[in-house]
RNA sequence: UCCUCAGUAGCUCAGUUGGUUAGAGCGGGGGACUGUUAAUCCCUAGGUCCGCGGUUCGAGUCCGUGCUGAGGAGCCA
């Protein structure tokens, strides 16, 4: 007999008969006459519900089953006697598989999410996690689909780099040298040319230099995988580890960038809309009262657009008082993005065209000679959502500008080529794929939608 | 890294101006009852009050310090 999962057997038409379901114990009722199991493999919310009659054979052992047991049940698919639930599994046997003990941490009983994440290989079976890491899966795979159907190459970029000069934040190393006593130079200093890579290495913080150069030869790519940074931030939206979405696109300017970003959030949006229902409701229900309403309003709205030099105009002409001013020239800080978005806009907004001494040095120079092609996109409720820009493809442009930061040219020599040879104009952003799973949940702590996160001092699991 | 707050049973929490034997709900064990829905009812076991040091006749409670966690800020994705 071939298992079903529950989601499929949820789908099947009552009655029907000889099903196989593999699943873990979510709850046990116990009485004298029937016994009810609440039984859920992953594959939805709710699992499904068990009834064995008291006369099974077995039933001794069905009494002493605890929440968090794996079980296998043969049973018949039935409309559902009780309230609660349109269908049930009638069962006619009921094997343990795994027997979890009594000191099962993840008892029938509201739990913190703090609680949660110290047990971490073991939240997955909770309702809320469940739910997050089905929705993360289906975005994942989303995401592959929208860049597949619009003839994008997906780019694995590296996840060691020897460059230390990306300045996206502070790199973990990459050695293999002894660190209580590596090899000096006659100078007393570290001598990286002993170690694994001849130079310093570390792990990557941006797939972005790799997708350019990829993008300059095969048009329309993107790299979708974990990236590492070192800083030493503890917040709800940092992990040392995360995973990033950059794609990057030949014969692009800022305004197509825009158009893809916006199509992007949309596509990923109205997937998980349309195919995680239940997960949704659950969220919008217990996590986030407004968020289908968000999702749908974001879904179903044009995005704004508007230079950075308005945003600021806007921004100062409200009579809003910030804690800090916004002024020409100066970044603008969360509560500036999350008033203009929510308040002034009241949907997404693109805000392009910001100071070139705020943003990179990759960003392309617009004619004013003040600002470059920069462009973030400001959602409700969580502010930056995705960074980008169309970049530098001047040759001597760009040069200038690595030098405008005290930087050599020569350690970009890779990076130079590919605007010395058939240069192009290309654009491309960056999207940290967390940001987007907590948008699309309204789950308010990266922590809570990595399967196991990496934060500062914590590496567990 | 900075600021603020917190740490009491397996979990979620209460614990008064410092005062006798630190409590509740859920979960666990035992029983009753029941087509149940985080079932219900009775009985029961379960504690390094985060660690260390101090003040005091007396500290879960006050002070210092360390550790851990959370929220906010900065940085950013």
């Amino acid at each position: 007999m071939k298992r079903t999962r529950i989601a499929h057997a949820l789908t099947l038409p009552a009655p029907a008969s000889g099903l196989l379901l593999k699943g873990w114990i979510r709850t046990v009722r116990n009485g004298k006459n029937v016994s009810f199991i609440n039984l859920n493999d992953g594959s939805n919310m709710s699992g499904i519900q068990v009834v064995v009659p008291g006369e099974l054979d077995g039933i001794e052992a069905v009494r002493k089953l605890t929440t968090g047991s794996a079980i296998e049940v043969v049973g018949d698919l039935v409309e559902s006697q009780g309230k609660g639930q349109s269908v049930e599994v009638q069962a006619t046997k009921v094997t343990t598989v795994g027997r979890a003990n009594e000191d099962y941490p993840l008892q029938k009983k509201g739990a913190s999410f703090e609680f949660l994440r110290s047990i971490a290989h073991l939240r997955n079976r909770s309702n809320t996690f469940g739910a997050v890491f089905r929705v993360r899966s289906k975005l994942a795979q989303s995401i592959h689909a929208f860049f597949s159907d619009r003839g994008f190459v997906y780019v694995h970029s590296p996840i060691i780099t020897a460059s230390d000069t990306e300045g996206a934040g502070e790199m973990f190393r990459v050695t293999t040298l002894d660190v209580g006593n590596p090899p000096r130079t006659d100078k007393g200093e570290v001598d990286w040319n002993e170690d694994f890579f001849g130079k310093p290495a570390y792990l990557t913080v941006s797939g972005q230099l790799n997708a350019e150069a990829f993008a300059l030869g095969m048009s329309d790519v993107y790299t979708f995988g974990p990236t590492f940074r070192a800083e030493n931030s503890n917040t709800t939206r940092h992990a040392s580890e995360f995973w990033m979405i950059e794609p990057e696109m030949a014969f692009c300017d800022l305004s197509e960038n825009c158009d893809l970003a916006e199509d992007f959030v949309k596509h990923l949006l109205r997937t998980v809309l349309d195919d995680c229902q239940e997960d949704l409701e659950f969220f919008n229900l217990r996590i986030d009262k407004g968020l289908l309403e968000r999702l749908t309003h974001v879904v179903d709205s044009p995005f704004e657009r508007m230079s950075y030099r308005e945003a600021v105009k806007r921004l100062k002409d409200s009579g809003q008082s910030f804690e800090y001013p916004v002024e020409f020239g100066v970044n603008l800080q969360a509560e500036h993005e999350r008033f203009l978005t929510e308040k002034l806009v009241g949907r997404p907004v693109f805000v392009t065209d910001y100071p070139k001494s705020i943003k990179a040095f990759y960003m392309r120079r617009n004619d004013d000679g003040e600002t470059v092609g920069a462009v973030d996109l400001l959602v409700p409720a969580v502010g930056e959502l995705i960074g980008g820009s169309a970049r530098e493809e001047r040759l001597d442009v760009l040069e200038d500008a690595i030098r405008e930061l005290n930087l050599e040219p020569e350690d970009y020599s890779w990076y130079l080529d590919t605007r010395r040879f058939g240069t192009a104009p290309h654009a491309g952003f960056g999207l940290g794929f967390e940001r987007m799973v907590m948008y699309a949940t309204g789950m308010q702590n990266i922590r809570d939608v990595i399967p196991f996160p990496r934060t500062p001092r914590n590496c567990e699991f």
